[in-house]
RNA sequence: GGAGAGAUGGCCGAGAGGUUGAAGGCGCUCGCCUCGAAAGCGAGUGGGCGUAAAUCCGCCUCGUGAGUUCGAAUCUCACUCUCUCCGCCA
């Protein structure tokens, strides 16, 4: 959410700053509503002042033992009128308020101005994309053929885009998830949470989810008015909404497991093979609470630290910075990290690591103070894949593949598997 | 699911319609004292909004939302959460 103080000084800024992302907003509108409403809030604070007073003199007069009643009289009247303008204040608000939170987040300076994913601009690559000698296959037939993925019954079970991970297939998923978590909680220092995977309105609208994207989330009809998570991401930020927090306590590193999970309306026909596009999914994600001075080295520090995932199952990758038109909603700026996926023939994002600056501190009411005594700050907030798991385990199926149709399993991956070191038909 | 109790400032805890934004204590900050510290003494100490900012001032805020009233932390209703007992349960 935008500070509404900063709209109303800067509507130029904030024109231009929609505009590079292709958004169109009622700024006019709201000015005026804003305004509008600042103005009935200065009457009826003046009310509320008379209110307050002659409410005083009402008790020093009975007190004294004199006559009040036409003073309650006009007082009866007083507070109607402040009832009425309340009301309209109100209305207003809720307007503004709905307003405000479906405008996006300002871009960074230094995010490339553009229109498409396409406008995209690649920062480095790491590892070369291997060439293969032999017809080599989509992870999803690798894992079918290995009997260690089952699109075909998820579907019975559940439906379209689901799977079933079996034997070596589970064990890798679940190798993969230990070994992103002890790597970030011992090298890079994140503290590990594990969330609960429903949250409740007040969780998806703190960090941005809701309320424009509300057909993307599984929502939950048990006469609650609860959602199953899209990412770690919404439980674990929305763990110091509306805290306060110690200066001294920043930056927080979090790291968090979760089964995350998408409706991915909208996404018809697109990666209807394989674990690329699933409604139920795994993911380790990192998020990060810092002082707005050093949020922007944080993202950087960020993304090496989901970077050395790759780096050290040794699968190629690209580092992109999302443009102004591709950057999501509540983003300030984002690197994509894409790794390469054979089957493909291209680079594919496994990783979305974001500076939201204040966008979701505000929203979600997460300050500091920056001295002792001193008036809170918004924090920032910052998160990241480190990384989408069940992409991870498909790249490498298929960067790791044999000639005889096995896999071999990344050396980081063996302790893990209990000594395994390629998966091979059984 | 049934029965009961509760939710007040960073924490503990009073308050039961009228200078109560809130006694008292703890904690914290600053000052005095001290070689220094402790103790003691004095002062201060939630958040939001009000065109930028400090001060002043005003409005709002005692779980959330509505209501009664000239006036609500205090009364009424709904909701949320916490605790205790019973039931059920991985």
């Amino acid at each position: 959410m935008l500070d509404i103080r900063f709209i109303r000084q800067n509507p130029d800024a904030v024109r231009d700053a929609l505009k590079k992302r292709g958004v169109e907003a009622a700024l006019d509108e709201f000015m005026k509503m804003d305004e509008e409403r600042r103005n009935l809030l200065f009457e009826a604070e003046k009310l509320k002042n008379l209110r307050n007073q002659e409410s005083e003199e009402i008790a020093r007069k009975k007190k004294a033992g004199e006559p009040v009643e036409d003073l309650i009289l006009k007082m009866r009247e007083v507070s109607q009128s402040i009832k009425e303008m309340d009301e309209k204040i109100n209305s207003l608000e809720e307007s503004l308020q709905r307003i405000l939170l479906t405008i996006p987040n300002i871009p960074d300076d230094t995010v490339p101005v553009g229109k498409s994913d396409a406008d995209n601009v690649e920062v480095r690559r790491w590892g070369t994309p291997r060439t293969f000698d032999f017809d080599f296959k989509a992870h999803w037939d690798i894992g079918e053929a290995l009997d260690i993925l089952d699109f075909n019954r998820a579907g019975k079970i559940t439906g379209s885009r689901f799977a079933v991970y079996k034997g070596a297939g589970a064990r890798l998923e679940r190798a993969l998830i230990n070994f992103m978590l002890n790597l970030h909680v011992e090298k890079h220092g994140y503290t590990e949470i594990f969330p609960p995977f429903i949250v409740n309105r007040d969780s998806m609208t703190g960090t941005g989810q809701l309320p424009k994207f509300e057909e993307d989330a599984f929502k939950l009809y048990n006469n609650t008015d609860y959602f199953l998570i899209p990412t770690a991401e919404v439980p674990v930020t929305n763990l110091h909404r509306e805290e306060i927090l110690e200066k001294d306590s920043l930056p927080i590193y979090y790291v968090a497991y979760s089964g995350c999970f998408r409706a991915e309306a909208g996404s018809a026909g697109r990666d209807t093979r394989g674990l690329i596009r699933q409604h139920q999914f795994n993911k380790v994600e990192l998020v990060k609470f810092s002082e707005p001075e050093s949020s922007m080295d944080e993202l950087e520090k960020l993304t090496r630290d989901a970077e050395e995932v790759l780096q050290i199952l040794g699968l190629p990758y690209r580092v992109v910075a999302l443009c102004t038109g591709d950057l999501g909603f509540s983003s300030a700026k984002t690197y994509d990290i894409e790794v390469w996926m054979p089957s493909y023939n291209r680079y594919v994002e496994i990783s979305s690591c974001s500076n939201f600056k204040d966008y979701q501190a505000r929203r979600a009411k997460i300050q500091y103070r920056p001295e002792k005594g001193a008036k809170p700050q918004f924090v920032h907030t910052l998160n990241g894949s480190g990384l989408a798991v069940g992409r991870t385990t498909a790249a490498i199926l298929e960067n790791f593949q044999q000639p005889d149709g096995s896999v071999v399993i990344p050396e980081a991956l063996r302790e893990y598997m209990g000594g395994m070191d390629k998966i091979t038909k059984r």
